[in-house]
DNA sequence: TGCTATTAAGTTAACGTTAACTTACCCAAC
DNA sequence: GTTGGGTAAGTTAACGTTAACTTAATAGCA
């Protein structure tokens, strides 16, 4: 059987008599049309099947009330929340919403954002990691004149807003609270090497330690060495694992950890664990996301939490601004500030 | 400032004086081009900052390369692990993926739906929950000619293919783990109410019981009261930590359970703890899914395994094959086996 | 009665592309 | 020198909609 074609504006208006703009009104209540031909029309929508093409029809209106959102880390509840905002704000306004992942390349990257934008979106939710080829597309499609905001990661342009939350502060804190328990040699885990000059939790940490006359030693620091981009979200558990592993079998082993994120932070708790180690009498550790799972872990991990909703909300709303708003918008850019939580990873009777 | 329109094909044709035809066989590489007009087509494409319009194109060429993707508990790794396996199958064949999440309501089903449709996918996939009021809407698409595949849910429809995990035998063989261990009352978490249908887990569960023997004692089976849809994937593990808690509250309290995935199994694991009873010996646990904090866990969780990647890969598949073939084509069912995977949380030296 | 307002349509053209067809030229081969 | 195949374009129309305009009939009112 050949493939049929679905059905269309004309053939319905064909069929019971009327001209195709007389079922366009129908179809968007819009206009003047008597009752009678009105249920005429419906019944014949109905009875062929009729759906609107809405390439046609976006082609036509010049926008497509949809927004596209490119995520890398899916699986982190981080970025579910950060979608679900996203979705909850634009839905309210009418708008849906499209996800690429791109979690691996800066060609998956640029795969999204050509995909996303060939079916004109009518802005852009960046929201991976920044990476040089990608952010050049990017640059690109900017200056085609699509609305583009990012989320939690670098990218400067006149014309494009950028929400994140306070990464360095959140480091900082994370390293003064175990600075403040009396810690002195604190570990870092999960610095992938590309990532030392725009990873701010990192940087964070380091201020800290600086600041508090504590030297720098380079082996507390830990990470892969490839490129992150080759690491999918959730398998950082085990780049948490590994990286503890290498800090424990140090000469002189560090009284502290603070992991760039939860999931790192579970991996280094086991592997503490397998050594027979107590958290955190031998070793604190403080994670950074609050996860769900976070309270759930044993000891219950002390963490920086992230307003992802609000950092959500924002983009979104920002973006629409953008989209319905003239051009040549200044740049905004938001930073939330991040809380640390402290549980018993870090202080044992929490 | 007001809004500049982007650059057509008809532009760039008009600067310098070709047809447009020509300036369109330039950015296709299809036809007969002279190296002289190519080159100056492209340098006005670079200049003029032309990008091809893909509704145009899309409506034009009748179809647009790309696919949808439905799911709802986005934040777990086994979604995830779906959508990518989902997206690198299709990148193969020159599609790309858009996905709508659908975390909460029939309505969000309906909605998802909708955009997709309404920008012309070539076919959808659906991986949400079953609904009968999403599955009314799904049904209505199925019959406007869009090829549809379902992963992981029930639908049947002669011309909807379907994919899932042998979700029944998964908790036939993990009921079956701990009846052998010797376990007798084995309570069950997780259920929605509204999930006694069609919760192929659950089935296997009582099924296991039922065949040895064990009479079914419905206190035993816990879950939250309102409907499932209302529940946000990676809040499960609070669903686990209350069912636990009331299991635990019990007269006679299980000395086993299956939790429906696990995230509840980690929730669950947090209210045995804090009873401070022992797992596996004074409960045993399995949970479902085998998401990488599994082993995380202490002790490593007993769970499933179902292998999310080949479900992905033989849903894209099986669509891409109803694409590009004739329609007609007989509905196809595949169910994958899972396969137990035991841990500490089961058997103590594990 | 004439004049405007309201209702109910129909007509035209355009959104930006591209498939299919046509034109025109050049050069080689019989 | 005619034929014909390859090359380099241009022309036309159509994909399915809808904005903007036009037409026509009816209704309301001074």
């Amino acid at each position: 059987m050949a493939k049929k074609k679905p059905t269309t504006l004309s053939d319905i208006a064909a069929t019971i008599g009327v001209a195709p703009m007389t079922v366009s009104r129908v179809v968007n209540r819009t206009g003047y049309v008597s009752a009678e031909t009105r249920q005429k029309v419906l019944n014949a929508v109905k009875e062929m099947n009729y759906r609107p093409n809405g390439l046609a029809r976006n082609l036509k209106r010049q926008r497509t009330e949809t927004v596209g959102l490119v995520i890398g880390d899916i699986s982190n509840p981080y970025s579910t929340e950060l979608a679900n905002a996203v979705r909850e704000t634009l839905s309210v306004r009418g708008y849906s919403l499209f996800i690429c992942i791109s979690e691996h390349s800066a060609k998956e990257d640029i795969t999204a954002f050509e995909s996303l934008v060939d079916h004109n979106v009518d802005g852009l939710i960046v929201a991976t990691r920044s990476n040089s080829e990608g952010d050049t597309h990017l640059r690109e499609i900017v200056e085609s004149h699509v609305p583009v905001v990012v989320v939690g990661r670098d990218f400067s342009h006149d014309e494009v807003d950028s929400i994140s939350a306070d990464n360095f502060t959140g480091g900082f804190e994370a390293t003064q609270h175990l600075i403040d328990l009396g810690h002195e040699r604190i570990g870092f885990i999960g610095a992938a090497f590309a990532d030392r000059d725009n990873l701010k939790r990192l940087q964070g940490y380091l201020k800290a330690l600086e600041s508090h006359g504590i030297k720098i030693d380079e082996r507390l620091i830990t990470g892969r060495r490839h490129e992150v981009s080759e690491i999918p979200g959730y398998s950082t558990e085990r780049m948490g694992y590994e990286g503890m592993k290498r800090l424990l079998a140090l000469p002189n082993r560090p009284t502290a950890v603070f992991a760039r994120n939860d999931f790192t932070a579970v991996g280094a708790m086991t592997a503490i664990k397998e050594a027979a180690l107590s958290i955190p009498d031998d070793i604190a550790i403080v994670g950074f996301d609050d996860i769900p799972l976070a309270v759930h872990t044993v000891p219950p991990l002390t963490t920086v939490r992230q307003p992802m909703r609000i950092q959500g909300q924002l983009a979104a709303e920002m973006l629409l601004c953008r989209i319905s708003g003239d051009e040549g918008l200044k740049r905004t850019e938001r930073t939330l500030d991040c809380e640390l939580i402290i549980r018993g990873s870090t202080v044992a009777n929490n």
